[in-house]
DNA sequence: TAGATTGTTAATCGATTAACAATC
DNA sequence: TAGATTGTTAATCGATTAACAATC
């Protein structure tokens, strides 16, 4: 991963994603090849946009031909690092936590796996969900370093989240995804996603009511 | 909500429930008055985004003073549609919408309230979850009628949904906040609120390879 | 009043779209 | 080869930032 790479937009990051899943969709369905302008007329978006956006990683089509839907797929999957297994673990194992354990959609179809979950909560400590041990909070340094953990999720209560988050960065951890309603002050060598939850539902209700006229 | 408003870009909207959250943290700690300045330092963002953003929708500061804190937060509420109580169901009622059903960051918090929970799996069809009965999705129609509800939370798997949705459509709904992996192609006049959470793992894990160098 | 800070216009920057030569 | 479609440059569009007159 030697950076020879020029800076990509997040507009394109972000996007990436979502081209891999309507890849993995034709792929399922037995499609060997797309071009830009179909697979664009399917996305809603436009074929430029497409091209422009793969282009940022390499020519990975062929004029007059399209892209190979199984060659794309495989490609896409590289660039956001699902090639390699990501062992990730959970912090804060109540609903939400759980929940991720349990989500079928990332958890099995993609590589990743939840290695540990971690709680202070007595009652949830050594309980197992989807097959993963809730451990003592207390275990987490530990547990970080000795397996060289570098994906985890928050999903603690608010309060207590940019606090332990700092630690974990201490002990190795890289990226967060954070389901917590705040945002987290880091060094710039980690990674944080948000997945604030209630803000998403704001924006809905705000788009609901700006349609009623 | 007559609409003379000229049409405010996604961005925008986007931000608002940060600049909201912020607003309730001043708050909370009997703050009274903030400039667009100091503001901009906190949510390090530029405190020019932050005059155009709410001149959007009107002259919310005073010039040589800045913004009332509580004013501004209330504004924002309302543009929000905080102000009103927003009843919403929940269809799918498995672990992740379990783990809405109970969360309390938007449920109580902001007047959001889940009045039924819907599945089609008999073991869960009739439980109750934070107070909230789980019911056949047969009386879903019914519900969302005569209750008029616009709000509902999509947690089913990926191929039920976009069917079930549809006919939510004609029964009423306005607006879903969809956690299936699976992009809604509804009439105009929906609002569809994406939480695709596969998708935000897969951009982390790109960060987190691309800062590795 | 003088100082501060908004609301708003103008300038810049970045992202998207269009166009087309290259080429399979 | 002729037709199709990419990769890429140029044009457009929109969003962000800077600047400053208005005004509290």
């Amino acid at each position: 991963m030697t950076s020879t790479e020029k800076n990509i937009s997040p507009a394109v990051i972000k996007r990436l994603p979502r081209y891999y899943r309507y890849l993995g969709a034709l792929k399922q369905r037995n499609i060997t090849r797309i071009s830009s302008k179909e697979l664009s007329e399917r996305m809603k978006v436009t074929a430029s946009q497409i091209r422009q956006d793969l282009n940022n990683f390499g020519g990975f089509g062929q004029q007059g031909y399209g892209y190979n839907v199984e060659n794309l797929y495989t490609e896409i999957g590289k660039i956001l690092g699902l090639d390699k297994s990501n062992e990730m673990i959970i912090v804060g194992s109540g609903n939400l936590g759980q929940a991720l354990a349990n989500y079928r959609d990332f958890n099995e179809s993609f590589g990743y796996k939840v290695v540990a979950m971690f709680d202070v909560n007595p009652k949830l400590i050594g309980i197992t969900v989807n097959g993963v041990e809730v451990r003592d909070i207390d275990d987490l340094e530990d547990f970080i370093k000795h397996n060289d953990i570098k994906i985890a999720a928050l999903t603690l209560p608010q309060d207590q989240a940019p606090k332990i988050a700092k630690s974990m960065v201490n002990w190795g951890i890289k990226g967060f995804w954070n389901f917590a309603p705040v945002d987290l002050t880091l060094p710039e060598s980690v990674t944080v996603e948000n997945v604030h939850l209630a803000e998403s539902l704001m924006t809905l209700t705000y788009n609901i009511r700006s349609r009623e006229e």
